[in-house]
DNA sequence: CTGTTAGCGCCTTCAG
DNA sequence: CTGAAGGCGCTAACAG
């Protein structure tokens, strides 16, 4: 059995309150009593229930997150990595762990429900949502990062719409018609109700705003709207799908996804087709992840602070809990033009010899 | 106030037995009785606390990870990262939540006596510990990964000692005589006492080995020793400061760092010098992150199973947890020799120009 | 300065 | 099929 306090209460003969008062309030007691009880709290090996303490207390000693997907596809994405990073920064501040709680089985709710933090932080989770609703039942304090701001819940994101809006008109600058949008849809995600989906329909709006500028829209032939998962090989594949399928005439020109993790996997199939970018093939991302500049030809992309998020995401949460009255926050992001954006050949594809790899 | 059990079960006119039936073993009343309190249950929004869930059942539904670093540099190591993952893996099979503890305030033992969790993990935590002995006095399940197998602890990782050998042999056999070493030491990281210092020391001694082997040894005047953090900015630091001081003439011709993350950081210090790899510089890494194979030129490094190693062991942490005898694991390691690593240029070193880079 | 006494919210034998 | 009662391990008023 392990060893409690009542067990060193017993030994020590004194009350349990004493004991408790020994380890968590010192001053409290004589420092005769004390030192005797600490000397048996050592040499019987007591370590206070944690569980216990969280019990009586109320205080967990950890901040919580809600992740869409599951754990290792959640950090096979640099740009949740970074949240991650951010909200790690705050918890060293204030001494806390941070538990990731993935959906149960499936269910997003689930994780909600069985949350034992002080306070929750979750990814793309709207208002109105099952989950907010359940967390509002639990008075568990919560921030949602990159969900959607409104009265009765505080979220930390970009101006989506803007950031969109910019990137395709940057697109369109350098000439090009046909397009392809690796899309981050709901129907991949984990949570289909909630991850993602409101910054997806967002940014969308904001491709379509730059499209309708120029007489276009966003659902003509030539533009193609493509499902992906947030991940390389996500974005691998419906590159693959992409540029596989139909004549080279009809090709895309450009590759526009939402997320650079998406976007790494377009560099990989375009390179495996022997197409070069971004001569034959502009891509773009959002995010700007940190491997993103060091690509070949290095990624133009939306820059938006992950880690900040993360870090500012946490703070709030930890205010609301302390309670102070918080409000949503929208951090700067902005149009990083690297080399991986250029006009469109003007001629027909033409497909170079592959470059020698090393290995 | 939140709504308890008790206030279901007042509501219901029945005992907060028959609420907890109908929450977690509905069979066992009749229907009419358990509709009638799940209906009461979803119009009082009654969600049961996990914690005090937790205190009777001795259930958390979380692992833990014990962190040697805050989790915000934790994360900056791509492998590391790749670890986490693993265990990611592990936790969604099972349906777990998964708590990364930093040290609190520096002390990792602070951590691991609060740790509300199941079962732990532990990076290069090495038995004798401080922390070894308080997970065994709260009678906790733990698993260390890159610590140091003994017969009261399991361990899962990899020959350590050999691998290093191999890795210094490869660049030993390019005919290398100036060699910088990048070492993860104890000094450099948050729990001095247990942090990464056995496999530092095991792969010194592997190094060692390699040397010895053709009448060398690891304190000559050539072979430069040099702490660094496990990040690509403690990379370039160290190899800055290896690579400016002192005449280019007494310069090493290879890096061999420790973790890859640290020779991302030789690379970047390279290019910010103009010494072309691996025409004036050879380097080598460890670990073989996913984006190892995707530098210009390709890393030569030591791959080891990141991912493999979390996911094991935690299924390993879980499986004492259930009480099975388990052992511990040495998984497998390889020399994988890329583009990074060359000969050394015979005549004195000649600094090309730097190369135009976009943006 | 120390001990007594209640809970915290839930699960779970044991009776009825 | 349901209820009463005890206890998980700890903290925190309140007395003494």
């Amino acid at each position: 059995m392990r060893v409690t306090i009542k067990d060193i209460a017993k030994r020590a003969g004194v009350s349990k309150t004493t004991v408790s008062f020994a380890l968590n309030d010192p001053e409290r007691i004589s420092a005769e009593t004390r030192d005797r009880v600490l000397a048996i709290v050592a040499e019987m090996g007591y370590v206070p229930d944690p569980v216990a303490r969280a019990l009586t207390t109320g205080r967990h000693g950890a901040i919580g997150l809600l992740l869409p997907q599951p754990i290792h596809e959640a950090l096979a994405n640099p740009y949740l990595c970074e949240i991650v990073r951010g909200i790690g920064e705050t918890c060293e501040e204030r001494g806390l762990a941070l538990t990731m709680l993935p959906p149960v089985r499936g269910a997003l709710i689930e994780a909600a429900r069985r949350a034992a933090v002080d306070a929750l932080l979750t990814i793309g989770v709207g208002p109105g949502t099952e989950v907010a609703e359940l967390l509002r039942k639990r008075h568990l304090p919560f921030v949602a990062i990159d969900g959607l701001a409104a009265d009765n819940m505080v979220n930390v994101g970009i101006d989506d719409e803007a950031a969109a809006y910019e990137l395709m008109r940057h697109i369109l600058d350098l000439g090009h018609e046909r397009i392809a949008i690796l899309a981050l849809m709901p129907e991949v995600c984990a949570a289909p109700a909630s991850c993602f989906s409101r910054v997806c329909e967002l940014r969308l709006a904001g491709f379509s705003r730059a499209f309708a500028e120029r007489g276009r829209a966003l659902d003509a032939p030539e533009i193609r709207v493509v499902p992906v998962e947030g991940s390389l090989e996500g974005g691998r594949r419906a590159t693959l799908a992409c540029l596989e399928s139909g004549d080279r005439a009809a090709m895309p020109t450009a590759i526009v996804a939402m997320a650079d993790a998406a976007a790494l996997g377009a560099y990989a199939a375009c390179r495996s087709l022997g197409i070069s970018v971004p001569a034959d093939m502009s891509i773009a991302g959002f995010d700007d992840i940190p491997q993103a500049s060091l690509l070949d030809p290095p990624l133009t992309t939306i820059r938006q602070p992950g880690s900040e998020k993360g870090a500012k995401a946490a703070a709030l949460a930890l205010a609301l809990l302390a309670g102070d009255a918080v409000s949503h926050l929208v951090l700067r992001a902005e149009l990083v033009v690297r080399g991986s954006t250029a006009a469109p050949r003007s001629g027909p594809l033409q497909a170079p010899p592959v470059a020698p790899r090393l290995q």
